[in-house]
DNA sequence: GGAGCATATACGTGTCAAGGGATATACGGA
DNA sequence: TCCGTATATCCCTTGACACGTATATGCTCC
């Protein structure tokens, strides 16, 4: 699943298809790739369940499906509870510099602290 | 940065860091891989910025840095946005069932509802 | 039914990176 | 200073995949 995503030329059909459905021939006229390249990967993204198409005459329609990314999701998650705890310290530290420049009040023209409270 | 987790053998290392650091033996031993694939991917890592270490005796320890992490969830963003309408629609769809569910008593023994409002 | 467009597949080629093994570097202890 | 441990780097081979070109399939309209 993240080889599929590893792609760059993937990733950038993935990000059209987010607006909205598109067909091929917009596909390779957006990206300016060779039709076959497109099929191509619109092919691996179809098999790897990123994407459905559905036919229109000669037409086919790519649209995105949802389930692959939220497996994105669920594998960044364990990742996610780590950074915020790095954030969290990170807000704990500025918060106490904070108090330093209460407590000093020589005012040495230091970092601005523009940050809200939650 | 995609490329870096592609590789199942990376994804393994960063979810031993998750819990805490390690050194490149214990990653070494809990993951059955030669030391010297360890270090090459762990050098990767450190290049991506995926990882960071410090250096305790003979011993380097690992430990995750978040930044990279962010990132992948910043691409992940618009695509969260599309899920999300997915799941709202299909959340939609099930009230409307509840709806008919309440019109017609007639109580075909179908799916039962658990879902709980936000 | 034939022409033309839209899309898919087949094949050959080059590149790149993972894996394995041997070896180098660095550090601590006797 | 010599040895053992811990980690990093080097070399080589192999496989996978992206890309390009050529060709096949399928549909619409005249």
């Amino acid at each position: 699943m993240f080889e599929i995503i590893a792609e760059p030329n993937r990733r950038a059909i993935l990000s059209l298809l987010v607006s909205s459905q598109q067909s091929v021939g917009e596909i390779e006229r957006e990206l300016r790739m060779p039709q076959p390249m497109v099929s191509k990967h619109l092919r691996v993204l179809r098999d790897a369940g990123f994407v459905e198409s559905t036919v229109d005459a000669q037409r086919r329609l790519y649209r995105l499906k949802p389930e692959p990314f939220q497996e994105v999701d669920a594998w960044l998650a364990p990742f996610r509870r780590f950074w915020s705890v790095h954030v969290d310290a990170l807000e704990r530290h500025l918060d106490r510099m904070d108090h330093m420049d209460h407590m000093d009040q020589s005012s040495t023209p230091t970092k601005k602290k523009t940050r809200g409270r939650r």
